[in-house]
RNA sequence: CGCAGGGUAGAGCAGCCAGGUAGCUCGUCGGGCUCAUAACCCGGAGGACGGGGGUUCAAAUCCCCCCCCUGCAA
């Protein structure tokens, strides 16, 4: 069976992995061009393209997926089947008509909740108990196709963006696994509709979402720090300029009888603010231009005094 | 050539602009107080200030080059 894979940032690289591992018949990978990146802003490839070179797979990288060149590369291709993970770029009619069995999507949501480009920060930041990741076939709409199969996991309190988007990649790789070897020859796998009255919607990221407000309660705040803490991070203003990213927090029940927003230290060693609901103990801090360090040592290093306050 | 901050005791910071015996909080070690302590008091150890050159009587501080770290941006 010829797969062409498509997929660009870290939660598509265990299904490509998987896909190499079980010998399947990779025909291509198809990713988003290499981007102007990181300090200095050298040209990066994605990380789906480094395991595809590694492995001396055909990489193709179009600027745009409709574009008439790479949709005729993709007939050439003629693959059976089209897997999709995380690649970033919406797929046209033209490229999905393709695959005779279709083009596969994994999704890291219980579809049809949290559609969209960034399921699994929105599930975290809504505080949600429990995610999974969902296999399904691509249509026209976004993340609207029907579903061929589902995996729930549980969602713990110490889970951030990342243990979440690392877990939910291995999942639906073995999900993909298992569903490619039991595809049927020359047509798509069963899959049924979604209910479209229970979908939600889960919008990328911006960076004003990771700015923090401390008249919500400790918990919801928790919450964001968790959801966005890939990025953009959940921030806030200290001694009027310097940016503080939390990175690690924890919500207590008790009140601190403070503005919300206000520092207290407590034991020589906690930092604990006060929030509309809660207190908020932030257990590891980043300064803009500093790495990330313990709070015990911001105390210490930044002389902090009970009183202080965050602006926000 | 994207913008910007930084590398000073084990940790986090100050000192640098206006060169001249290296300081703060914490940790650590020893002693004391205490029923006891992560609390408090006293005392000690620990740093050739990222690396290399230069200027100077004298460089953590001024000049040049290099290495590394971080935030933003993308």
């Amino acid at each position: 069976m010829r797969i062409l894979f498509m997929g660009t940032s870290e939660f598509a690289v265990p299904a490509l992995k998987e896909l190499i591992a079980h010998k399947f018949e990779l025909i291509g990978v198809v990713t988003q061009p290499d981007r102007p990146s990181g300090r200095g802003k050298r040209l990066t490839p994605s990380p789906v393209k480094g395991v595809a070179t590694a492995h001396t797979i055909q990489v193709y990288q179009p600027e745009k997926a409709r574009n008439p060149d790479f949709v005729r590369t993709v007939k050439r291709l003629a693959p059976d089947v089209i897997v999709v993970a995380a690649f970033g770029q919406i797929l046209p009619q033209t490229i999905l008509d393709i695959p005779p069995c279709g083009t596969i999507n994994l999704h890291p949501s219980l579809l049809p909740r949290y559609r969209g480009a960034a399921p699994i920060q929105w599930a975290l930041i809504n505080g949600e108990t429990e995610t999974g990741v969902t296999l399904m076939l691509l249509d026209a709409g976004e993340d609207t196709g029907d579903i061929i199969s589902a995996d729930r996991v549980p969602i713990r309190d110490e889970d951030t963006a990342f243990t979440l988007t690392r877990q939910l990649a291995q999942l639906g790789a073995n999900q993909l696994v298992r569903c490619l070897s039991n595809m049927p020859i020359g047509e798509p796998p069963f899959a049924v509709p979604q209910n479209d009255a229970e979908a939600t919607h889960a919008p990328r990221l911006t960076k004003e979402i990771g700015r923090i407000d401390w008249n919500q309660p400790a918990i919801a705040i928790h919450n964001l720090v968790r959801g966005t803490a890939i990025w953009p991070g959940a921030y806030t203003f200290f001694r009027e300029k310097l940016r503080l990213k939390i990175v690690r927090c924890q919500s207590l029940p008790q009140e601190l009888d403070r503005r919300p927003g206000t520092l207290e230290i407590a034991e020589r060693q906690k930092l604990l603010v006060a929030t509309a609901e809660g207190t908020l103990q932030l257990l590891e801090i980043q300064p803009a231009t500093k790495k990330s360090m313990e709070a015990h040592d911001f105390i210490n290093g930044y002389q902090l005094q009970t009183g202080e306050f965050f602006n926000y």
